[in-house]
DNA sequence: AATTCCGGAGAACAGTTGTTAACTGGATGA
DNA sequence: TCATCCAGTTAACAACTGTTCTCCGGAATT
């Protein structure tokens, strides 16, 4: 996987992470849309016309962004959507999955709520991608249960849509509680917990 | 409850109106974040300094708008939800009234869709605290119904939040097929339909 | 009719922005 | 060892930003 890279290449891809870095950071504070790229190198420490040495526009930062959030998650989302025993085990095991990540990478999980609807197009279409990615692979599991018999892959991505979009929107949750109370965070999870139940039951009853 | 009013605060009004019609054209390719005043000035016709006389900042701006795109909403969600009918019926009414709702007023709904996970604080808190009061209004409607026998308070919260973000998630699908095909539109209402009967599904089966 | 009020205009401010061009100096490959 | 490459620098550009202060003219009040 890793090439031995050169001391020049190893450079770049440093700064080209320090800018993503801090791009990330300032991005806590306000909207990709509003992002000057002499705001990025600022923070970093170098001039502003090293910016274009690794991306030709703020917007294409955002998509490397994206890249960098979402991608090295597929692997997890399969692993916890497989296991094979208890659905009850199996949403509280999401459900953990996803504090933990909110917890461990705060500023991705803010980064991919706020501009999957935001004021930049490209970075829009990459997020929806990913999560359409997300939707297919979660529909794969889905599938090979023995729940999904009887079961039209329209309805089964449909169900999984749904199962992806209330991961964002519990992972929002996450987020918001972030520095908030213990307690406050577990009401979280259990509130995300039962609706996650829900669609569950709902999903056991659909084909009476 | 229409005042009179002298022919110096109807101009007012009317000005302050073009102030957040201008800003939520330009909202359709930006976030709030990135929205400069004399960017909205400029596309009214007005003076940059006029803008002080209606508000703060553009942040303050946004809370404006969040206002009226949301407003005065309440009492078309309650009467959709109340309808004693078929279950069936009601949300089938409920998809309608959001892709009537997307059609009729596509920027205010991009604008909350963009601005709920924004980079402005005081916006989001708006956002958050009218959706809160949707949740809210849902609970009462769905308490009252037969169904809701032995349901818990929060169960009863839990699941209105699945409603209304439920709808945020259809509204924005509307949103993005606003200009695809009528075929296309179609199939968002469809799926947004099997999603909402899916969770409905699940909340008759809730207290098995 | 005389006075106050106030939404908007105008000019000016110091800072900021993205983008260009030409450059430097150390790593790279022959 | 020497020529080439290329990530990062420096300087300069016109254009833009939010905010202040001062002023104007017509509506509102007395």
């Amino acid at each position: 996987m890793s090439h031995i890279l050169g001391v020049r290449q190893a450079q770049k891809q440093k700064t080209r992470q320090a800018l993503m870095d801090a791009a990330l950071a300032l991005l806590e504070e306000q909207s990709l849309s509003s992002l000057g790229l002499r705001e990025v190198t600022r923070a970093v420490g170098v001039a502003p016309t090293a910016f274009y040495r690794h991306f030709r526009s703020t917007a294409d930062l955002g998509v490397a962004l994206v890249e960098e959030a979402l991608g090295s998650l597929h692997p997890m989302i399969r692993a916890t959507v497989t296991s094979a025993d208890s659905s009850g085990e199996r949403i509280e095991r999401a459900v953990d999955l996803i504090a933990g990540h909110v917890n461990a990478y705060p500023a991705h999980v803010r980064f991919i709520a706020r501009e999957r609807h935001g004021g930049v197009q490209p970075v829009r279409e990459a997020i929806r991608d990913q999560l359409g990615r997300f939707a297919d692979e979660v529909k794969a599991e889905l599938a090979e249960d023995a729940e999904a018999e009887g079961w039209s892959d329209d309805d089964l991505l449909m169900l999984s849509h749904l199962y992806v979009d209330q991961m964002l929107i519990t992972a929002s949750l996450f987020l918001e509680a972030l520095e908030a109370s213990p307690e406050d965070r577990e009401r979280v999870g259990l509130l995300a917990t039962r609706q996650m139940r829900l669609i569950s039951i709902g999903r056991r009853h659909w084909l009476d």
